[in-house]
DNA sequence: AACGAGCTCAACCGCAATACG
DNA sequence: TCGTATTGCGGTTGAGCTCGT
């Protein structure tokens, strides 16, 4: 599928240029013209750039395609659970500043975290029947989510043991001095594809370093802290199985062939959480079979 | 197999901020 | 200082995919 930019009548130069810009999905010959051109010539620039490079779309597109998809520091796949818990985390803090939210997360675009944030979050909200700013659902993300989040980060990390390193990202090798050829590249490009699960990824790291400033602490989430998030520089992270919010709520009835499982009964933040609901005499995410959001939300608002 | 609903995510749009002549 | 070009950001759209019926 291809859209021109539509036009009639007699057009001056700019006009007629303008009609022939593509629009629409990248091809394969767009990216590597693009890429190489970057490869030899650098950025910035964007509309120059799109003309000398012989591409027919806007400065705009070409700088759109390149940082959020062709630019070898993007990693793609789904998001970590440590990556979950620092976009909560984050938009809690900044709401929805989401280019400044991906600068904490290293190979992330802001339009991935973006469009994270509303299929997954505001999704949920949709569910609950409340709004996604609201204190009611802002509290629930706090002390449902998050802590759920981290826990399972923690119980990840203690099965696998810890390992020590820092975060990196699998990177194309991108030859700055030649040209980048559609076999390399896309050698290059499947490794990243690969996803969150095959590719180098954060390690569990005992000093917690990670390049973001968030350190994830289960007390951060329980209601002592309040909603004013207590945090650090430091952000303790590893390699996590892949994950959905969901994941949180629904209970899953075949939970022993699921190794994100963990019984409800070892989330340490409940105790802390329990001043105000009392989940040890009660049938909190208990009774094996399943909850959901509305049953999560009811139990809150006792 | 066919269909529709829901979901994902790449790409576009408009606007504000910034750079530049 | 002003006008224009460019860049960056957040919001929105819609094609294609997945899943359930």
């Amino acid at each position: 599928m291809e859209h021109h930019v539509k036009g009639g009548g007699s057009y001056n130069q700019s006009e007629e240029e303008l009609m022939e810009l593509r629009r629409g999905p990248w091809t394969v010959e767009e990216d590597f013209t693009l890429i190489n051109y970057i490869a030899h010539h650098g950025e910035g620039r964007w509309n120059s750039l799109a003309t000398c490079a012989g591409l027919r779309r806007t400065g705009k597109s070409c700088r759109l395609r390149w940082l959020n998809y062709l630019h070898p520091d993007v990693r793609r796949g789904n998001l970590t659970l440590e990556e979950q818990v620092m976009i909560l985390e984050l938009h809690s803090r900044w709401g929805n500043r989401w280019s400044k939210i991906a600068q904490h997360l290293p190979g992330r675009t802001d339009n991935e975290i973006k469009n994270y944030w509303r299929t997954r979050v505001q999704k949920h909200a949709k569910q609950l029947k409340c709004d996604v700013n609201s204190k009611q659902f802002k509290d629930n993300l706090r002390y449902l989510w998050m802590p759920r989040l981290v826990e399972r980060i923690q119980a990840g990390a203690a099965s696998t043991g810890p390992t020590v390193g820092t975060f990196s990202t699998t990177t194309a090798t991108n030859n700055h001095s030649g040209t980048i050829t559609a076999a390399n590249y896309h050698l290059n490009k499947t490794n990243l594809d690969m996803g969150s699960s095959r590719m180098v990824l954060p390690q569990p790291n005992m000093a917690g370093n990670f390049s973001g400033g968030v350190q994830i602490n289960p007390s951060n989430y329980a209601p002592e802290t309040s909603c004013n998030a207590a945090s650090s520089d430091s952000f303790g992270a590893q390699v996590s199985p892949v994950s959905d919010l969901t994941d949180c709520y629904n209970y899953p009835a075949n939970h022993n062939n699921n190794q994100d499982y963990f019984p409800p009964s070892e989330l340490s933040y409940q105790e802390s959480f329990s001043q105000g609901l009392d989940f040890n005499n009660s049938n909190w995410m208990d009774g094996g079979d399943s909850w959901d959001l509305d049953d999560v939300w009811k139990f809150l608002q006792q």
